[in-house]
DNA sequence: GCATATACCGAAATGCATTTCTTGCGCGGC
DNA sequence: GCCGCGCAAGAAATGCATTTCGGTATATGC
């Protein structure tokens, strides 16, 4: 014998109900219906008849508790921060995506600053987050300086900050990878493009790459290897390091560069130095972004699983919120040679000859 | 005479610190500190020396306000919510790089949700983000189906919502600027790309361009006109198209895509197919998203100020949410056209006869 | 029939900052 | 010497959900 509403009393679309008005309607105090909404342990000492009486009002009334309130008692924010360099880099959108996937489903949400690499802006941002409760950090692409009070999981970069999960790119393996696919084509001049040192990966690749070099006994002469300069996530990060690799006059076949990104714009100042890629000089990428593989010449480039990285780090992170599992500082993740246009073996017609 | 804190009871690094505690400290309420912070109406009453000592103690125990107590009791949360299509979609991401810079100088934050514009997903996300007290949203490349309690700024978009703030582009200038380069280049036989029915901008970019294709008197067969399919944010996007063009056999010199994914896809498709852009067909673009000025060739394309509109969005709707000025429906924002390589003059020799 | 158990639900504390309404005190005015 | 005004700051209500600790009936046991 179910009692019908009080006519006029229907769900008014105007104000958002509460749990007191709710426990009005319903003679019932706040605490029950709260109990019975979260299925919380209490609740088993409540009949059927009553939740399923709460539950329908609820749903009748659209009752939506208050964000705020709730996280103000139990103390989560069911957020996390993300820090990046730039909302248009195309490395950091693609791990964002797959950090995005799985929050969602998660229930989580995330609040994302992009901090244009200057340490204080970093410093900043990590405390307005803080101030927002998020409950830990994913770090793409950024070195922190400190540790957090929250648990925080970073994508790329390596300097080990205590209580950071890094998730890492197998970066000796990226190495070889790279110097073994130029080598086996013929490659013996190889010039490099180091990566600018507010980069996180920066070092630990360049190092990689020196070691398996001197393992190929390839030589990298010093006016072969230039450094990127720029804080910008566009490809005129490669163009002016590439056209100083080609006005220094030194003789090579294959550009090794820090990233995609650098790599088309490598390609950009080669072209327009009347030069062909792959034909006359091979170049070779990092990372596999979105159009990587729609470029012309398409690019040869190291794979990294963004996505899935962002999605390994948000699972990590969410597991040390919740304190599951047992902290690790290091996930590794494993590089993929991708070979499309941009590299082939060194063409004899055209190697020049150099002094010596 | 400032009294020296009680040695010991410095600024403890363990618990955030709360008003009470401070009260506690400085033999105070914490109203009135709450008051000296916040710089209320009624401190005024306040002598300056209170107010020194309540800053300094603030400042030195590192006082932060719980953001969630206080957006609980003001009903603000200093948050909006951005629904999007796609984290990786360049587009986007440009916009958004706008409104986030825009956001956090005024000190918001913003919730993204992005939808891979499936209508369910809109709707869920655009709930979950109310139920967070979002104070209004903005939409990029989204299409709502109903008009929401707090304020909503669109960029792209023409859909006419209640209570919804439209940053448009000037779609008919931008086809007047598409298809006079193309006319006065000498092209006579133009192919079109419609945009994905999914894709807020494309009926009104569609019935713009063949208004201008009319007053040119330019035919266009039903043959040159393909309709973008996929739902994805790459520029496999405009392959299958561009392809399809092809197969279909009609005889065409240049190709106008929706936006530059697509026209980057359709290059590929005719390299693919043996035909070199721009001596073949020229390929006009739209957006002038990141990468377009690289690609090889490099795009002649429309440009949008991208992230000038996400600046322009975020600043209306934070003028909406403080009730600052008028509502206007609709803020126009104006093309232009960049000349790059993907265009030239129709080149006669490669013309192929058609029958008839 | 009395006592203990059980089922059901409520009161109240809690989290923390904001804001209005008072209150206490001292001083000047008549 | 009494009244009133202004200054300084506190008390308390508010926003809303969560959660512990009990309290009131009804039911069961002997």
């Amino acid at each position: 014998m179910a009692k019908r509403a009080r006519s006029g009393t229907e769900s008014q679309p105007g104000q958002p109900i509460g749990l007191r008005t709710l426990g009005e309607y319903l003679n019932l105090s706040p605490a029950t219906i709260s109990l019975v909404l979260n299925n919380a342990p209490g609740v088993r000492s409540i009949p059927q008849q009553t939740r399923d009486r709460v539950r329908e009002a609820a749903a009748r009334f659209d009752y939506r508790p208050s964000f705020y309130a709730r996280s103000l008692r139990k103390r989560q924010s069911y957020s996390v921060g993300v820090l990046m360099p730039e909302l248009s880099d195309s490395y950091a959108t693609q791990v964002l995506s797959g950090v995005e996937e799985f929050l969602l489903e998660e229930g989580y949400f995330y609040l994302i600053a992009s901090h244009r690499r200057k340490p204080d802006l970093i410093e900043e941002y990590s405390n307005l987050l803080m101030d927002r409760s998020v409950e830990g950090f994913i770090l793409v692409d950024t070195v922190l300086k400190h540790s957090m009070k929250v648990p925080v999981v970073a994508v790329a970069g390596h300097r080990k900050i205590e209580g950071v999960t890094y998730v890492v790119l197998d970066q000796r393996r990226a190495a070889e990878l790279t110097l073994r696919h130029l080598y086996q084509l013929g490659h013996r001049k190889i010039a490099f493009m180091r990566g600018g040192s507010h980069s996180s990966d920066a070092d630990d690749r360049w190092e990689c790459l020196m070691a398996v070099a001197r393992e190929l006994k390839l030589e990298v002469a010093p006016k072969l290897s230039v450094q990127l300069q720029l804080r910008v996530s566009t490809p005129e990060l490669g163009y002016g390091p590439a056209s100083q690799l080609l006005d220094s006059g030194a003789h090579f076949t294959a550009l090794v560069c820090y990233d995609d990104l650098a790599a088309i714009g490598a390609i950009r100042a080669f072209m327009d130095h009347g030069l062909r890629v792959p034909d006359d000089i091979s170049v070779v990428g990092f990372d596999d972004i979105q159009g990587a593989s729609y470029h012309n010449p398409s690019l040869t480039t190291i794979r990294q699983p963004l996505q899935q990285m962002g999605v390994v780090a948000a699972r990590i992170l969410l597991q040390r919120i919740r304190g599951e599992g047992t902290f690790s500082d290091s996930v590794p993740i494993m590089p993929e040679l991708v070979i499309r246009e941009s590299t082939c073996p060194p063409s004899p017609r055209r190697v020049r000859r150099i002094r010596s």
